[in-house]
DNA sequence: ATGAAAGCGCTAACAT
DNA sequence: ATGTTAGCGCTTTCAT
């Protein structure tokens, strides 16, 4: 909390302060082997004096920037949060910081940028890019991927359990009476059969129970751009068809909000059954009473940054971790009328 | 996007690949004065050949690091996620790039690790942080602080209307016939009279127009923790004291869900008008249709990032942006039943 | 218009 | 245990 005045102070000023020689600095903020305690005492009264603080720039230059960057496509969806709030957890109390990098566009990019020299590590959550560059990205430097279930050798995964979290749901839903039954999910991009991006599962694993339940002539599937409005428009479409379904299927909990809203908007509020995933905090809201699958976004964030830690600790085979997925069952899921 | 193998290539290689000088390729890359677009192009196709990118490491130790810091004290606050989208659609398109820090306990720590040379410039949301501490930091490197109310020398601010949106809420609550209006907000820290914080002028605003209103006795102040069960509890005991309020005043959309979510499984949904700040996009959902206001976090974000470039560019006079504050009247601020 | 050379602040051998 | 030295990859005078 000392201010400094004027220009920057270096490693040098802190060494000539303390009388000793550069490297006696460096090695004592690192913690490094070979320094006296005398010697540690008169370093840290000096840079305590001095303010001095290393440049991120230059250690990066020679070693480690001790940041660690997370990338994330959506900075306002639910479920980053999550794995923010659960990476920043995690992170806290290690030399390490944690730095976010929202992405613009294709997440080459952003990715690109952090592995430019700014960050030891990166957690990323980029369904669409090529395994292959990922692991020429992992070969650079220590990668952890969020939510891929290809199984890489050059980087970490961690992974929800999207079969038996749509499992969960479809049984649930089963139970309360529903055949007619829709799912709404993301764009065709991220939802490609065998691209293997978690909606893409969910999306297969809602049609091998709708087929293996018999009612594959039921199965109804929108795709839509993550925006509040355009979940809406894709319920109107969907309630409006002839045999319109009893039970949607959302995504996750963003995409639940809007086929919550236009449910609500149009006077039908608690006649379709509605479930979510994410389990975010909106799902447990009196007003929302959301069902909705607990995947442990914050543990999943926190088990991405423990794992990139480990790798920057010197281990280089591959692991995986796979969260548990449990069905929280509210409100919104309405027993079926027929 | 193309793969790079083995060893990161520098601007020595492509300078060898273009055989010119390391400063020609230098030049090339920034853009800078005095180059033949004879060798442009073959600086550039050594570029392409060779998927070089610049270590941003290096450059922050010459120059510049290309890299803009927005930290944010919490990244699951909505508001904050307007901020953030606000400040990266600012930055598209510019040849920087966002990246965010989340604040992990005091942010003095956080904003030094920025300035550690991490970044160009800083956007900051730090309410409590010494104002002549943020002088010092401004002069080492670009600020751009939101949310603050002071007027500073060193340092750019962004500010909402928060006595105007807090006199909109009570008008407006008054003409609902409401008098008996309880605010519920952020902890003590933050809410101190005359510490300059959203909060602190909002919790002012309203004692002071209650006062106005001849209504000095029935002001009626709970702070909390911004925690979703907190603002519940905090609600419980204002509905249970001997004369409870028929009307709450919450402090920002956050905290206003909180109120719902306690008088709503308490089963008195709509009998007590409840508004918020900040107008989240949660307040427009027809579940919940909050009265809130609209101070333009996404304007406020870009307002921001737009200033710190123009900062980067060589202005060194103080800037201050304030937002508009317009009141969004929903179904939440119901009339009083008096 | 182009290149040579001197650092930016730090770390990591390698001496001593 | 401590100090010396040689860079990390880039930008920036300053020559040419």
């Amino acid at each position: 909390m000392s201010i400094t005045k004027g220009r920057s102070v270096t490693i040098s000023d802190v060494a000539r302060t303390a009388g000793v020689s550069r490297a006696a600095v460096s090695k004592v903020i690192r913690n490094a082997y070979g320094v006296s305690p005398a010697m540690r005492e008169r370093v840290e009264a000096a840079i305590g004096e001095l303010g001095y603080r290393p440049s991120v720039a230059a250690r990066a230059l020679r070693g480690s920037s001790y940041r660690l960057g997370l990338e994330i496509p959506h900075v306002s969806a639910r479920f980053m949060t999550q794995i923010m709030e659960g990476a920043k957890q995690a992170v806290a109390g290690t030399p390490y910081q944690l730095v976010l990098a929202p992405a613009h566009g294709p997440e080459y990019d952003t990715l690109e940028s952090l592995a430019d020299g700014l960050v030891d590590g990166i957690i990323a959550i980029s369904p669409l890019v090529d395994p292959a560059w990922l692991e020429d990205l992992g070969r650079r430097i220590p990668v952890v991927m969020l939510g891929r279930h290809d199984h890489p050798t050059g980087y970490d995964t961690v992974v929800g359990d999207d079969i038996g979290g749509t499992r969960a749901i479809m049984t649930h839903l089963f139970e309360l009476g529903h055949r007619r039954i829709a799912h709404l999910t993301e764009p065709e991009a991220v939802t490609r059969p065998g691209c293997g991006t978690p909606h893409a599962v969910r999306l297969e694993t809602y049609r091998t129970v709708m087929t293996e339940a018999g009612l594959a002539d039921l199965i109804q599937v929108a795709r839509r751009e993550d925006v509040p409005d355009l979940a809406r428009a894709a319920t109107a479409e969907l309630l409006a068809s002839p045999e319109p379904p009893t039970a949607i299927v959302a995504g996750h909990d963003d995409i639940a909000m809007g086929v919550l809203a236009e449910i609500a908007a149009t006077g039908r509020h608690g006649e379709i059954a509605v479930t979510g995933y994410d389990n975010t905090d909106l799902a447990a809201h009196p007003l929302i009473d959301l069902t909705s699958v607990d995947q442990q976004g914050m543990e999943m964030g926190a088990q991405a940054a423990t794992m990139l830690l480990e790798r920057l600790q010197g281990r280089t085979e591959p692991r995986r971790y796979r969260a548990t997925a449990t069905l929280r069952i509210r409100g919104s899921s309405v027993r079926s009328p027929g």
